[in-house]
RNA sequence: GGGGCCGUAGCUUAGAUUGGUUAGAGCACCCGGCUGAUAACCGGGAGGUCGUCGGUCCAAAUCCGAUCGGCCCCA
């Protein structure tokens, strides 16, 4: 209960635990202390005084003010300075163009974690923001600006040049990012935000990069791109996915002549100029290959494939895919000089979709053909230039490929090796900038061997805790099987420069940091710094051969930037190892679910390399904001949102709990109505109750202290607000923000719809008794309990209030409520008491039983309910409106109804059957039939036989479908119950005219009285009621305002008059 | 083209891992009630082919298969 105590930390007041006695004893001790202590027992412990109205945004104003002015958020870094480590890195965004709201939304759910484990006393240190510089998207913005569009032009303009451009465009939008990022709240520290492209970072990786060069991981290899010849580059996943168009292409099939038979494999292939290339021919070792005789030819071919290529053969014999590998053949273009292959191989890629079922591999110009030649160990033959031009010796040197394979057709057909063409429509893709055709080349690429290493990377996976768990063996699992290797250098200009320098013998020198490079270089230029084209100019004399080493002129993959941030971030192992190692692996990260493959991959492939251990313990996977139909946002749909303009909107506290409403790894469909609602709902409802509480609180003088519990609702508050605190912490722990959001959101409805309803009377009542501080402690302790447990949602809704009820500095300062042992029979019960008032209101209302009318008694019989119709029974009564409420055996209310057996009857009785049911019907006929167990009825006896029962409620009774007599009402009513009644609507008359009039609580009035007769026996009965629950006196003639009320038929004319005091 | 997630009332959703009473809430809507905290609350009503089709089963929102739609990743 440290929260009802005023902020002991300021006064180091020994006696502060309790302020009474602690007055009392400095008044005697201390004289000074006195005043201090008085001082703060105004400005301090009084509750706070709030508007009427809730006014989120102007909440959310102040307390960012104060925030400001008392720097909250340094003071939130600092209180746990030393305590247990809670670790967290930010995944860097590239803050070259503005946040949208998918950015807002991570932001939020890193922060609410940040706080939560704040306030679970957790030190999150260190709690920096982190800026990711480098990449294609960083380049292709200056080229925007610069207004061009290839490598040549970068080049022509000057590398220097061009990469103070990307540095300079990096932190353009840096300021509109913090902007949106501290008006969310996400409290992480700017001023110290990791960078990384600054030399220390990048020596980091550096040194990340030796290290995986001495285990054998970083190598060189060829990677078959996309690529466009005119512009001489290889294109991203992203450019080629730009370009695809639908065109026209022929295809054709040839026939390679198997070694030493008169037999042939035919090919299909779309791409005649890698024909002089081919090394080896794929089949399918799953698949039923036929020879058949086609127009005298002898030709192999997939079965199922057979008809529609060939139409017309006759097979001639069956095999299986599998039984041709090794076979030789022979060479269908003579000109290359292969020394390897020439032999058939098993090729699962074979498919067929299209094409013969065999396939023709040329390594270098397809991925699949590559992989080929990995297996086979064979070597590779470029014959095309990087201009695009065939430059193997043969007839077609120097042309374009395009042309090339026209001509190619041409030579197969005159050599008789062309079996047919065909044309067909399929995408392809081409340069998104030139519009040429792309093609798949070789290039040199530097790769980090992920495949080597592939176990290590899968089995560390396992000790991750997704959030969603089926990321793990789902997504991120299936890529991580894959095992590829990671293709880390790039053919750009803006990045971390990939640090091999390798001389004409190809010797390799890789420095794992500035100054084992500096150590080796021959020539340092000027303001050298670990960026292009610096780096280019360090010459290294090699330590093997001692020739010149030139630095290899690759940038690398920015995902291997921020996929380092887990150690470069920390200048690791340079600096900071022991803050490295406290914060290894870290505990909680969190993005949105594209970060599979790219910065969760990218952490985790190199956090398993370098380190053998996992990166991160437990990471949230969020999806992503769509607009209100469901559907992506986009730019040309005009449906983006600006994230500053929706704060502006509905507010800081609206927005994150719109995200946090739902699970976070559910698509979120935005709309400002659905999280305006929400929160209305949530925090609007909590205003009330404050405002409800502390009015009354106020009045009375009370102050926030421990109380002793008296009442039985009061215990069930107190046990209701313990049973969230656990269960919020649960979930919280789990990581499943939703589910502890639900909870805290019932347990608001509980205070406001339950008990402060029941309570309000307590409230009201005149005199400090023990059940009104009760009511007011227990009420207090739940509302100071929700502030806290909202703090990491609703930061600044949560921080007013908190402040208003505490007059501490801040909930972010404050430790989240802790977890105790609660009564749950009492959270039981009261379900049964719900439960039960519930069907009493609905049963009044089927039988037209309005509540302002008491009724005289309810009976419960179902024997569940007993223990809580004792315990319960006044705010049964209450509730219900009933001047009793007992329980009582259900038999002792049942009547027993007799009626003819039509079946045996009707033969008795015939046509006058109707008239005999309505004789025994009769109350005399019936209670013979009681006595004896036969009556006479029109002259014919009848006995049990031809009777049937029935069971029905004494008629005093009433009850419904549903209940089935679980719950019966008394309906009869005297003239007390009915006077009774007509003073409630009296009463209510008159508070609803002191509501129009807008008077105060506190104001009297004057009151005057006419009306109907039965509406005057009932002021006159019920006097004391009527006024003093109304703040009134009598008068006879008041000069204020009158209304004429119908009641129910009576007229009832009021009059009232304020007294001026 | 391949893989993953999702689809429940007009909207936001619970329930699916473990098949089993009449698919449960909130908002909005209609009727009635209560009310000196409340844009609140209480009772009732209307609103659902649980995306669609098929299968397994005594029984399917739930398990299986296909299909449509949305989103993401990879080609």
């Amino acid at each position: 209960m440290d929260s009802l105590l005023p902020a002991p930390q300021i006064l180091k007041c020994p006696y502060l635990a309790d302020v009474e006695f602690c007055q009392r004893r400095v008044i005697t001790e201390h004289k000074t202390w006195t005043k201090i202590i008085n001082l703060m027992h105004i400005k301090l412990l009084m509750l706070d005084e709030v508007p009427q109205s809730f006014d989120s945004l102007q909440i959310e104003k102040e307390v960012s003010e104060y925030w400001e002015t008392e720097d909250i958020m340094q003071q939130s870094f600092a209180v746990n300075r030393g305590k247990r480590r809670f670790s967290f890195v930010e995944g860097p965004p590239t803050a070259n163009g503005p946040p949208h709201i998918g950015h807002a939304e991570t932001r939020a759910m890193k922060d609410l974690f940040l706080r939560y484990k704040t306030m679970k006393g957790f030190d999150i240190y260190p709690r920096i923001a982190g800026w990711d510089c480098h990449g294609l998207p960083v380049e292709i913005e200056v080229e925007k600006k610069l207004g061009i569009k290839n490598k040549t032009e970068i080049e022509k303009l000057g590398l220097s040049k061009f990469n103070q451009l990307c540095k300079d465009s990096v932190f353009e939008y840096v300021k509109v990012w913090e902007d949106v990022s501290k008006r969310l709240g996400f409290w992480v520290d700017y001023d110290n935000a990791y960078i990384t492209m600054r030399d220390e970072y990048i020596e980091s990786e550096w040194w990340a990069l030796k290290e995986l060069y001495k285990k054998g991981l970083l190598f060189k290899d060829f990677r078959i791109s996309p690529y466009c010849p005119r512009c001489g580059t290889t294109l991203s996943a992203h450019e080629v996915s730009q370009g695809y168009r639908e065109v026209e292409d022929f295809s054709i099939y040839v026939k390679f002549k198997i070694a030493g038979k008169d037999e042939y494999f035919l090919v299909w292939t779309t791409t005649p100029w890698t024909l002089p290339a081919n090394e080896y021919l794929a089949i399918n070792p799953n698949f039923t290959y036929v020879l058949v005789n086609y127009r005298g030819e002898k030709i192999w071919i997939v079965e199922d494939r057979a008809k529609v290529v060939l139409k017309k053969y006759e097979i001639l014999e069956s095999r299986q895919g599998s039984s041709f590998v090794g076979t030789r053949y022979e060479q269908l273009i003579p000109f290359l000089k292969v020394k390897t292959g020439l032999y058939v191989v098993a090729g699962d890629f074979v498919t067929k979709e299209d094409g013969s079922g065999i396939v023709h591999a040329a390594p270098a110009f397809g991925a699949d053909d590559y992989v080929v030649l990995k297996k086979e160990k064979g070597e590779l033959y470029v014959t095309v230039d990087e201009g695009g031009k065939v430059s193997l010796e043969s007839p077609w040197k120097g042309m374009d490929v395009q042309i090339a394979s026209d001509r190619i057709i041409e030579y197969l057909r005159e050599s008789g090796q062309l079996l047919k063409t065909e044309k067909a429509e399929h995408t392809y893709p081409f340069c998104w900038r030139c519009d040429t055709r792309l093609i798949f080349y070789p290039v040199e690429s530097w790769y980090i061997g992920v495949s080597k290493a592939k176990d290590k990377v899968v089995s560390y996976n396992q000790r991750v805790n997704w959030k969603p768990e089926h990321i793990r063996d789902g997504r991120f699992g299936n890529f991580l099987e894959e095992g590829k290797d990671w293709a880390l250098s790039r053919n750009r200009f803006w990045g971390t420069p990939l640090p091999v320098w390798i001389c004409k013998n190809n010797h390799v020198f890789v420095p794992g940091s500035k100054k084992e490079l500096l150590d080796n270089a021959t020539n340092v230029p000027n303001n050298f710094e670990l960026h292009r084209p610096m780096v280019d100019e360090v010459r290294v004399k090699c330590s093997e051969c001692g020739l010149g080493m030139e630095r290899e002129p690759y940038p690398i993959d920015t995902w291997f930037d921020s996929g380092s941030a887990f150690f470069a971030q920390f200048h690791y192992p340079f600096e900071n190892q022991d803050l490295f190692k406290e914060n290894n692996p870290v505990d909680f990260i969190s993005e949105a679910i594209d970060q599979t493959r790219g910065w969760f991959y990218s952490l985790h492939v190199i956090s398993s390399l370098l380190f053998e251990r996992n990166a991160y313990n437990n990471v949230v996977v969020m999806e992503f904001v769509l607009n209100s139909k469901g559907e992506k946002m986009s730019k040309s749909r005009g449906d983006k949102v600006d994230p500053l303009e929706i704060l502006n909107k509905i507010g800081t506290d609206s927005l994150r709990l719109f995200f946090f409403q739902g699970p976070p790894w559910k698509p979120k469909r935005f709309s400002e109505e659905v999280a305006t609602e929400f929160s209305r709902k949530l925090l609007g409802t909590l205003y009330n109750s404050y405002l409800l509480f502390s009015t009354n609180a106020r009045l009375d003088g009370w102050t926030p202290r421990k109380e002793a519990i008296v009442s039985d609702l009061d215990k069930w508050l107190s046990s209701r607000t313990k049973e969230c605190i656990d269960s919020v912490t649960k979930h919280m722990d789990d990581y499943d923000p939703h589910l502890a959001l639900d909870d805290v959101k019932d347990l608001v409805m509980d205070l406001s719809q339950w008990y402060l309803r029941l309570s309000r009377d307590t409230f009201w009542s005149g005199e400090m008794t023990r059940e009104k501080r009760s009511s007011y402690y227990v009420t207090y302790d739940a509302l100071v309990s929700i502030a806290k447990m909202l703090g990491p949602f609703t930061p600044y809704f949560s921080d007013y209030l908190f402040r208003k009820l505490t007059g501490e500095k801040s909930v972010h300062l404050s430790e989240f409520p802790g977890t105790a042992e609660f009564d749950n029979t009492l959270i039981d019960e009261m379900k049964y008491v719900t439960e039960i008032v519930e069907t009493g209101r609905r049963i009044r209302q089927k039988n037209g039983l309005v509540l302002r009318r008491p009724v005289k008694e309810i009976v419960v019989t179902e024997q569940k309910y007993k223990d809580v119709v004792e315990k319960y029974g006044e705010l049964i009564k209450k509730e219900l409106n009933s001047k009793t409420v007992s329980m009582g055996d259900l038999k002792s209310y049942l009547r027993q109804d007799f009626f003819l057996d039509r079946k045996s009857t009707g033969k008795i009785f015939g046509r006058d059957l109707s008239k005999a049911e309505d004789e025994f019907g009769k109350n005399e006929s019936q209670e013979s039939f009681l006595k004896s167990g036969s009556v006479n009825i029109m002259g014919k006896i009848i006995t049990r036989e031809n009777v049937a029962t029935r069971e029905h409620l004494d008629e005093r009774f009433v009850s419904d479908d549903i209940s089935a007599n679980r719950i019966i009402i008394n309906k009869e009513f005297d003239k007390d119950l009915y006077l009774e009644g007509l003073a409630r609507e009296i009463v209510r008359r008159v508070q609803s005219m002191r509501k129009d009039a807008s008077l105060e609580y506190t104001d009297r009035i004057y009151l005057h009285i006419e009306g109907d007769e039965a509406l005057l026996e009932a002021l006159s009965s019920f006097r004391d009621y009527i006024l003093s629950s109304t703040q009134a006196e009598e008068k006879a003639v008041v000069n204020g305002s009158d209304k004429i009320w119908d009641v129910s038929g009576l007229e009832l004319k009021v009059s009232i008059e304020r007294i001026t005091p």
